[in-house]
DNA sequence: ATTGATGCAAACACTTTGCATCTAA
DNA sequence: TTAGATGCAAAGTGTTTGCATCAAT
C-alpha cells in the first residue's frame, strides 16, 4: 500500500507533477479513502497532517490528479463535487437521497445497451454519467 | 397550442401559482422551446415581451414551474442548469462534447435494469440522471 | 383587499485565480 | 536555479434571497 503510493508518486513526476508535502499528503488520505468526500472534507482530512494547508491548494491538487487520471470527480444532484480513486474498475453510482450514502454498482448489460444507442446514432461515447436517486425499500 | 398554453395556465392557477405577465411570457417561450436553453437563454428569449424582465423572476418562475411538473431541470457536466418541457415522454440525454448539442434518447431495456439492480440492492428508483457525453464518429 | 410576485441589489455556495513568496527538482 | 506550487485574499459563476413595491385574484 505505502508500495502503491511510492509507484503513483514516481508516475507522477514523470508527468511533471510536482509531489510536495501538501500533495504527498492528500494523496495519503486518498488512499485511505473509501467514500467519496468533496474538497472541503478532503481538506479537513489533510490538515492534521499539513497544518496550515490551504482549500486551494486542495482544488488545484484534485484538478491536477484529475488531469493525470489519479481520481474522478462526480458531481451528483445538490451536492459539491466529490471524488474517489481512479484505480477501481468503472462503476456508475446509487445516491439515498435520504442519508446522501453512495454505493457503487455496475452493469455490463448497460455499458453495451448504452454503446450500441450512441453508435446507431452516430456517435461514440466519451465518457457517460448514470446516477440512480434512490430510497430504501420499505419491506 | 394556444389552447394547450390555456389549460396549463387554469391547472397552475388552480395549484394557487398566480399567472403574471411575466410568467404567461415566460409559458410561451417554454410552449415555442425545442431546444434545452438555461435560465440567462430563456430570460433573453422573454424580455422582448416583457421589457425589464429581470432574471431573478426568471429562476423563480422555473423553480415554481419545475415544482409544478410543468418543466424539467437538468444540470449537465460544466454547464449551467437548462430546461425543457415536462410534457413530453421519459427520455435521457446525449450531449455532443464538442458542440454542447443535446440530442435525446430513450431505452425501455436500460430502464428495466435500472430498476432491477436498484431492487436487488434494496432500494427504489426515485429519479435517475443517465448522460452520454459523446462526439460524432468521425466515418 | 390580500397575498403572492416583482425588480433590485446583496448574499450565497462552490470554485478558480492573481500575486508575492516559497520549495521540489 | 528555476519553474512550478503555495497561501492568502479577491474575483468568478450560477443561483437564491431580503425587502419595499406592485399587481393578480
Amino acid at each position: 500500500m505505502q508500495d502503491r503510493t511510492d509507484r503513483l508518486t514516481r508516475a507522477l513526476r514523470a508527468a511533471g507533477v510536482r509531489i510536495t508535502r501538501q500533495r504527498a499528503a492528500l494523496l495519503d488520505v486518498l488512499a485511505e479513502t473509501e467514500d467519496h468526500p468533496d474538497a472541503v472534507e478532503l481538506h479537513r482530512r489533510a490538515v492534521p497532517r499539513v497544518p496550515g494547508l490551504s482549500l486551494s491548494t486542495v482544488y488545484r491538487t484534485l484538478s491536477a490528479l484529475e488531469e493525470q487520471g489519479v481520481i474522478q470527480r462526480h458531481q451528483f444532484e445538490g451536492a459539491p463535487a466529490c471524488f474517489e480513486r481512479a484505480e477501481t474498475a468503472h462503476h456508475d453510482h446509487m445516491i439515498d437521497v435520504e442519508t446522501g450514502e453512495v454505493v457503487e454498482f455496475r452493469s455490463d448489460r448497460i455499458e453495451e445497451l448504452q454503446a450500441r444507442i450512441a453508435t446507431e446514432l452516430g456517435y461514440e461515447i466519451v465518457h457517460h454519467r448514470m446516477e440512480l436517486y434512490v430510497r430504501k425499500r420499505r419491506g
